[in-house]
RNA sequence: GCACGGAUAGCAAAGCUUGGCCAUGCCGGGGAUUGCAAAUCCUCUUACCUGGGUUCAAAUCCCAGUCCGUGCUCCA
């Protein structure tokens, strides 16, 4: 069963295949480390991380290298504005960006480059482009020359250079600096005063935006690779730019393979901005919102398509994650006691009913691998992970005894290590899930006048006295207490 | 304006490349269980934007149209 991706230079799925067999080089762009990360960037680093896991779960040797811009526009301003050294703006957003990434259970990369240490080799590849004449050097920078090489034009977009002249407009005559032409883009850009700077043939400046992930790329992989990833943003004007740079400067076309591009998230229905006041980010959701749930919220849908983030989808994956959990739990349980059997062999026309359990299960783990295997299609991987849950209940009734039920729950926390575990990353750790819940402290200030009062409800109870038991549970709920008779008795809880 | 993407049940959202079966979860209906709740289990209803076409058969392919989102400027 092969993998097919969706690329969007060819727009369309096709089957996927590596330059060197069992390898696969991934370069995505990074953040820029002015500020927090916030929801979006969430959304795209787990969309790589599942793209990650599951290559590497499908038996590749996966080069994942994910950079820093560490040097732009915002940065300088940040520290203008606050006094900061921007180094110091940087290293620090950039210790939280891995809190952050760690909290959402988002592997690491293999490599993390930061543009500033590439600023020699940006040099030499500009140095080489301007010798190609593919750039020219103008008063105030160094431009790329669009123009020198139309053929490489609107490859990612679609568009062809009329029509963006005629889109954009006045603007196309609003070149502005020593640009010739509105296409062009600054490779280098020399330093205003005050701003950091390092020593070119064109005098003390700073790397443009697009060049520096040409320059990463080219050291990790060299002149091409298998998948660049980004944000759908990223497809214009900031890859579309790579494309020249890199294609220009080493003769080498195509560039990567494949390009994947992650669709964005809405709050409510509008476009996440800090104007708009819904900018969240994503240190602010974890204090809200468990990050395994938000994880399952964001993975539960297709990762190319936009998201719209609400308090329903929350509320939804909360659900879902918890019964998923419930389910690892009692798996968990019944694994760890008695002596374990042979399990029947999985026949999904079997009479015997634990052997057609096992076989619907296997029939939706090959469900799930085709899933993923179809261009990363984890929306439908979840259902399929939903849908094993409730087969994985009815499996775990199943045993007669002990060593049936020792060996059932094994299948089954096997069963969602495999995909909800390793692949989606939404299972937290045994240890932690085992572990006794720490005791509220409101909790124990109310226990004994709970207590009794649950006593008093019994009594009534157990003389079929109804309106009694009910009159005691609206005075505990008064008190914020939620009571469910369990089979093992009453339980309470805070509200 | 140009480009790219989308329109599927009350809601969210897969499936469309390779036409024929079935998404999935929530909500709602019915039932089991329960003194009643909660939880759990069983079960059911409700779909493929519009108009044409192709076909034994269309959510899926073709043509035309409508509506929506995004990009074209720093953005994941």
């Amino acid at each position: 069963m092969p993998l097919r991706v969706h690329d969007t230079r060819r727009r369309e799925k096709v089957d996927f295949t590596t330059q060197s067999p069992g390898r696969v080089s991934m370069y995505v762009c990074g953040v820029t480390v002015y500020d927090h990360c916030h929801l979006g960037h969430a959304r795209c680093y787990i969309a790589f991380d599942l793209i990650h896991r599951w290559l590497e779960a499908s038996g590749y040797d996966v080069d994942y290298v994910q950079n820093f811009t560490d040097i732009d526009d915002k940065i300088i301003l940040r520290s203008i504005e606050s006094g900061e050294d921007w180094r110091d703006i940087v290293d620090r957003n950039i210790a939280t960006y891995f809190e952050d990434m760690d909290a959402l259970n988002i592997l690491r990369a293999d490599h993390y480059p930061r543009c500033t240490e590439y600023v020699d080799s940006m040099i030499h590849i500009i140095d080489d482009l301007v010798q190609k004449e593919h750039a020219y050097v103008a008063d105030d920078g160094v431009y790329f020359h669009v123009d020198s090489a139309p053929e490489k034009y609107g490859q990612l977009t679609g568009q062809s250079i009329d029509a963006v002249r005629q889109g954009a407009g006045g603007r196309v005559n609003e070149t502005g600096g020593g640009k010739r032409d509105h296409k062009d883009f600054a490779l280098w850009k020399q330093a205003k005063p005050g701003e950091p700077v390092w020593p070119s043939p064109w005098g003390e400046g700073r790397p443009g935006w697009h060049i520096e992930c040409t320059a990463m790329s080219l050291d990790h992989f060299g002149a091409s690779f298998d998948i660049h990833g980004g944000g759908h943003d990223l497809r214009f004007p900031h890859h579309e730019a790579e494309i020249f740079q890199s294609e220009c400067h080493t003769g080498h076309a195509p560039l990567a393979g494949y390009w994947l591009h992650n669709g964005f998230v809405n709050i409510d229905g509008e476009k996440m901005s800090k104007s708009l006041g819904n900018f969240w980010t994503i240190r602010d959701i974890v204090q809200k919102v468990d990050p395994f749930v938000l994880r399952l919220a964001l993975v539960n849908a297709h990762y190319r398509s936009p998201i719209d983030m609400n308090e329903q989808l929350l509320k939804d994956a909360q659900r879902n994650h918890s019964r998923i959990l419930q389910v690892y739990e009692s798996a968990l349980r019944s694994a760890m006691d008695g002596r374990q059997h042979a399990l029947p062999t999985p026949d999904i026309a079997s009479s015997d009913p634990l052997a057609k359990s096992l076989g619907l299960l296997e029939r939706l783990v090959e469900g799930f691998a085709q899933a993923m295997d179809d261009d990363f299609n984890s929306r439908d991987a979840v259902a399929k992970v939903l849908a094993a849950t409730k087969q994985l209940q009815h499996l775990m009734t199943l045993g007669t005894d002990d060593g049936d039920k020792r060996a059932i729950g094994n299948y089954a926390k096997e069963w969602l290590e495999e995909t909800a575990g390793n692949i989606l990353g939404i299972l937290p750790s045994p240890d932690l899930l085992l572990a006794e819940p720490e005791e509220d402290p409101r909790k124990a200030e109310i226990a004994d006048q709970v207590e009794a009062l649950l006593v008093e409800r019994s009594d009534a109870r157990a003389n079929k006295d109804w309106p009694r038991a009910d009159a005691i549970r609206d005075q505990l709920s008064e008190l914020g207490v939620v009571v469910t008779d369990t089979a093992e008795g009453p339980k309470w809880e805070l509200e």
